[in-house]
RNA sequence: GGAGAGGUGGCCGAGUGGCUUAAGGCACAGGUUUGCUAAACCUGCAUACGGGAAACCGUAUCGAGGGUUCGAAUCCCUCCCUCUCCGCCA
């Protein structure tokens, strides 16, 4: 949510962000709605002191005819206050819907364009090079009793599956590999609930209902099942007011993540590529506003650094306007290279993160104080993945196969794994 | 799941319709005084929104939301949460 006060001041700002994200809203709308709730605001104010006002002259013994004078005066007065509630609360409705619409300011060095326009800011590493025929991870998953997307069709429904022998301790070392990254880096290590209310579902700026959402609901519940632990780690600063001293906040979030993967159907549909369920490693990161950019820099540095200990190629993006989701300020994906992308090999996304300065904190009411400040400024809030584990497991195993059929594990996870190589049984 | 007890300011806690702009205490901050492993006293001390250069003023907030009333922390309804006991359970 953007500050309903800086819509008229910024418009220009807002009206660009709008347009370059592709983001159809009623600006002007939410512009007459705040000016509305503001001039309302004052009304009942105004009202209520009225009312007050006559209610202590009150407070005293009183004559009946008199008595009877005041009471059917504080009558008009509760009236009149009821009536000009009842106005305000029409346009702060209107003002929430307007307001919900709008997206997050831009980065002024944030590419335009979709999908397909982000700045390549650099490259890690070459794809391999195959003197065989290469697998991909559906075929060696199959081949080496890893992965079993037949069975997770029958008993959860497509884009489920489960994970066998290896890859089950690949998982875990996966997962172990990320934790310990962070945890030396000082981020405080949390496994979070799976799911959430939708209020901090929409708090962190996810859309938990309607046709297009991506977040699964609970049919007897007023619950969601989270996509991704920055709802969970984000939910944990709502209306509240941290110190100065307190930032920066550095945390990792261990949770499975569910998506609906609504609209998605016929696209990448085979594989562990695109998933209902996955388990992830989210970094999640709390900063005062002139930090964040830093902050964003630091969490993209760890996402590349993790990308090199598993020894995977990959390319850092800087995502394009309208692929930034309305939260985000600014957004870098790394895609590393996996053959099942494309026809011969492409780069796929296997992490994201995102400074939404203070877009979800403001509507979560995440605050804090700067030292002898007696005014609370809103926090700025970042994420990014330490490690999906449903994209990683397809990027090492279409990367490290090798010619025997077998797929090496690189050097920094096999501690976690206990195992250098996974053998055709 | 059943029964009971509760939710008041940073914390403890008083408060069963108007004298509460929420008593008192603790903690915290500033000051005064005496002095020395500190105490006493005085003053201040919530958040949000609006107005004002500021002092300050107005409004709202006693778990949340509705209701009764001229007037609600206080009465009524619904919901949420916490604690105790019982049942079930990894």
């Amino acid at each position: 949510m953007l500050d309903p006060r800086l819509l008229a001041e910024r418009r220009d700002e807002v009206a660009e962000s709008c347009r370059r994200r592709r983001v159809r809203a009623d600006l002007d709308g939410a512009i007459a709605a705040y000016e509305a709730v503001a001039r309302l605001r004052g009304a009942v104010d105004e009202a209520n002191r009225l009312r007050n006002e006559h209610q202590k002259s009150g407070n005293r013994k009183l004559e009946a005819a008199e008595r009877e004078a005041h009471v059917a005066a504080g009558r008009r007065l509760k009236e009149a206050v009821a009536a000009r509630e009842a106005e305000l609360a029409e346009a702060e409705t209107r003002l929430a819907a307007a307001a919900a619409e709008l997206p997050n300011f831009i980065h002024p060095d944030v590419p335009d364009g979709g999908e397909d326009d982000a700045r390549e800011l650099r490259r890690h590493g070459e794809p391999p090079r195959f003197d065989f025929a290469p697998l991909d991870h559906l075929a060696l998953g199959e081949k080496l009793d890893l992965i079993d997307f037949e069975s997770g069709t029958r008993v959860a429904g497509p884009k489920f599956y489960y994970l066998k022998n290896e890859a089950v301790l690949l998982e875990l070392a996966l997962v172990r590999l990320a934790v310990e990254m962070i945890r030396r880096e000082g981020f405080t290590l949390y496994a979070t609930p799976d799911l959430a209310k939708p209020d901090v579902v929409a708090g962190l700026g996810f859309n938990p209902r309607g046709e297009e959402t991506q977040i699964y609901s609970i049919a007897n519940a007023d619950l969601c099942l989270v996509g991704t632990a920055e709802i969970t780690l984000g939910g944990l600063f709502a209306d509240r007011v941290l110190d100065e001293a307190e930032l920066p906040i550095r945390l990792g979030g261990l949770s499975h993540c569910f998506r609906t993967e609504a609209g998605s159907y016929g696209r990448e549909s085979r594989g562990l590529y695109r998933v209902h369920q996955f388990t992830k490693v989210e970094m999640f990161a709390v900063t005062r506003p002139e930090d964040s950019e830093a902050m964003h820099a630091e969490l993209l540095a760890l996402e590349e650094r993790y990308f090199q200990a598993l020894e995977l190629p990959y390319r850092v993006l800087d995502i394009a306007a309208a692929d930034l989701g309305a939260p985000a300020f600014r957004k870098f994906d790394i895609e590393a290279w996996m053959l099942s992308r494309g026809e011969a090999g492409g780069y796929g996304e296997v992490t994201s993160t995102s400074n939404c300065t203070d877009y979800q904190a403001r509507r979560l009411g995440a605050r804090f104080r700067r030292s002898g400040a007696k005014r609370t400024e809103h926090v700025h809030m970042l994420n990014g993945t330490a490690v999906a584990v449903s994209r990683a497991l397809v990027a090492l195993l279409e990367n490290h196969q090798r010619a025997d059929g077998s797929v090496a594990i690189p050097k920094a996870l096999q501690a976690w794994c206990g195992f250098d190589r996974i053998a055709p049984k």
